[in-house]
DNA sequence: ATAACATATGAACAATAGCTCATATGTTAT
DNA sequence: ATAACATATGAGCTATTGTTCATATGTTAT
């Protein structure tokens, strides 16, 4: 068992190829997933988790996140721009103030069901 | 606005201390919304995410996995540590051979939803 | 006991990511 | 136009992470 070019590796293994077909008939394309994983990388930090929480509560301003989380809006601002391209949250300006929502239901079931498996 | 520790910051910002209470009342603790990030971590990968995709289909021992996603062992075997830990996937061993499998429900609703808020 | 095989793991390296600092942009009031 | 404020952003630093390589562990057959 040496490479991945799969020449003389594990010639015993249980792999049969109808498991082969089935797996590669329904696994969704290279870049769907690799979309899916620069999805989740989002949920993958604590700051963005708990503007997440602050966020289901109200809609709120940079300012009052970073105040609320004891950070600085400067760290809040960049964590916001990832929540805003990865379209989890959105804002709406309002003067010199722009607030912040949640764009979408999926991130409560998404945190929800997280939460359910570490409870566990 | 110059810094964290909240004294001269943001006098006109529109939090009102109704809210604060709410939030801080929902909030869960600090260590969860850790353990809940470290869990997204391990979706936040697209090896991982592969992996978990191919379990759907059919319990599989490390070489096949290793097989079908063009990967060597080591960086397989690697990753399902990852799993293992944050278990996301169990094994039995038969043999020489080690059989990974989901562990969760939560895996399938969680890819679920997160393939639903990219199709968006 | 020895060899062959399947898997696991530690160290090292390259790439990625979060925070800080300084500064830029955009808005409002004077 | 200028000042004050709220937010955004680029550069730099440090910490973390995924893969590779070499090797260790565990199982089976001889």
């Amino acid at each position: 068992m040496t490479d991945a070019n799969g020449v003389e590796r594990c010639e015993y293994c249980h792999i049969h190829q109808e498991i082969v077909n089935k797996v590669e008939g329904t696994m969704p394309e290279d870049e769907i997933l690799y979309d899916l994983a620069e999805l989740f990388k989002i949920f993958g930090d604590s700051t963005r988790i708990k503007i997440l929480y602050v966020l289901f509560e109200s809609e709120m301003c940079v300012c009052d996140i970073a105040k609320l989380l004891g950070m600085t809006q400067s760290a809040i601002s960049h964590q916001l721009r990832s929540l805003k391209q990865s379209k989890l949250v959105k804002y709406r300006r309002e003067g010199k103030t722009v607030f912040y929502s949640l764009a979408d239901g999926h991130v409560r079931t998404i945190l929800d069901q997280g939460m359910e498996h570490i409870a566990e």
